[in-house]
DNA sequence: TCGATAACCGTACCGGGTTCACTTTCATAC
DNA sequence: GTATGAAAGTGAACCCGGTACGGTTATCGA
């Protein structure tokens, strides 16, 4: 996998300039420390660490969004895409957190929602995920139309784009594409904050699972069901 | 309405600087004017600038929001908050825009979408007017659980802060506030495209009138209505 | 007419982020 | 093993958004 001495080296900065960065906004405050500290502290010049980190946000904002547009673009052939979704997160709320730092993960959470200016990071990384989502949903639903039709498939990889030009068809697009977002943005939420409370990751998880399932009823299904039925 | 000579002389500046922003905006794109060419070329001082508008951001994104928290909290008694939002979206469809600055707001709408961190400023507006609408919801939901009490609406108005303790509600709230926010942002972007576009004014809004019934439909029923008839 | 006060100003300052010319360090070809 | 080119790193100067502060001017109320 390439690994030189130089590779490592790079790796072990980046690393490094990271955690520095994520210790000292925890013990002091996001807009509390400069970027000229997290430097000095990591041992490194300015400009070496915006060559790493573009800005200040992206200290802590790393691998912070997860790929839904992804999902539904790979789902299987035939399987509605909110299904799939579904399917995902509850899958996701299954194996709670494998393989993942929790110790890392909740320092970042803790930092995150404490600042002001790195939500609204977030909210332009959930942004961005939406856009995605929105053009992936307008190639399954133009799929779907095409009654099972590979020609619309095809339509859509070679566009690698979606937004398949009927403009009705994109804003039901964009429209599920945005309630899909803001309802998993509102899950991952109230996870992170049940974790940063303190709840064991277990039971987090599986109050997730309910949740997930919750929500995405009420995608399907919408806010008025028959009778009025809430909770 | 007390205006004394001072107060007329301060609207007029704070209204002159925001013109001369947003023209130098348009003009030049909005990273490309500093803030010290705006207050030159509005007569002021930086310091005064500031005074006014408390971030660059603001010199645009003024007045862009609407209060969808008001509109529930204010809907006539027992009726359900999404019939009182598509009531007053529908309503404001059908009025068009009386006595809007249509030049005025279509050069808004232009320098903000082509603005990469003016959207993030829209978006964290929508965030807020989020939060705000889930506690909206949350003393809905509550007021409509205790029968039709006006003990709970009582409570909700002491408390003047929704999130009436309980979790699982307050999620289900903050779920369905997320996709309402998302749904009308949608609209109105789409609406705003369209004028953008050069669209008549009256047209878009017949338009986003259907638009608003169609995304109606979608919370109400959800994705999976009976069959699948999309679009 | 005379304070009080609100708007306004200039300047210096801070922190995030970029540019540039320069040195160090590793990879590679001979 | 050494020459060489590229990548990583550096320091200093700079730009821009935003704040702090002390001081000036104009308006207001009496």
């Amino acid at each position: 996998m390439m690994t030189g001495l130089r590779q490592r080296k790079k790796e072990q900065t980046r690393r490094r300039i990271a955690e520095v960065a994520l210790r000292l906004f925890d013990e002091r405050g996001y807009d509390a420390v400069t970027v000229n500290e997290i430097a000095e502290a990591a041992g490194v010049a300015k400009v070496t660490l915006f060559s790493y980190f573009p800005t200040k946000d992206c200290l802590v904002l790393e691998g912070v969004q997860d790929d839904t547009a992804g999902v539904v673009a790979g789902r299987r052939p035939g399987q509605p895409p909110l299904d799939a979704l579904r399917e995902h997160y509850r899958a996701f709320a299954a194996r709670g957190a494998d393989g993942v730092d929790v110790r890392h993960l909740l320092t970042q959470v803790r930092v995150i929602s404490a600042t002001p200016a790195l939500m609204a990071g977030v909210y332009q990384a959930h942004m961005g995920q939406r856009y995605e989502l929105a053009a992936a949903l307008a190639a399954a639903f133009a799929e779907e139309a095409a009654g099972n039709g590979t020609a619309a498939a095809g339509a859509a990889v070679t566009g690698d784009e979606g937004g398949t030009g009927d403009p009705a068809g994109d804003l039901l697009a964009r429209i599920v594409a945005g309630q899909i977002t803001a309802t998993l943005t509102t899950l991952q939420e109230a996870f992170f904050q049940r974790l940063a409370s303190g709840m064991p990751l277990e039971e987090a998880g599986r109050l997730l699972a309910d949740d997930v399932e919750l929500a995405f009823d009420l995608l399907e299904n919408g806010l008025k069901p028959k009778n009025g039925d809430k909770s």
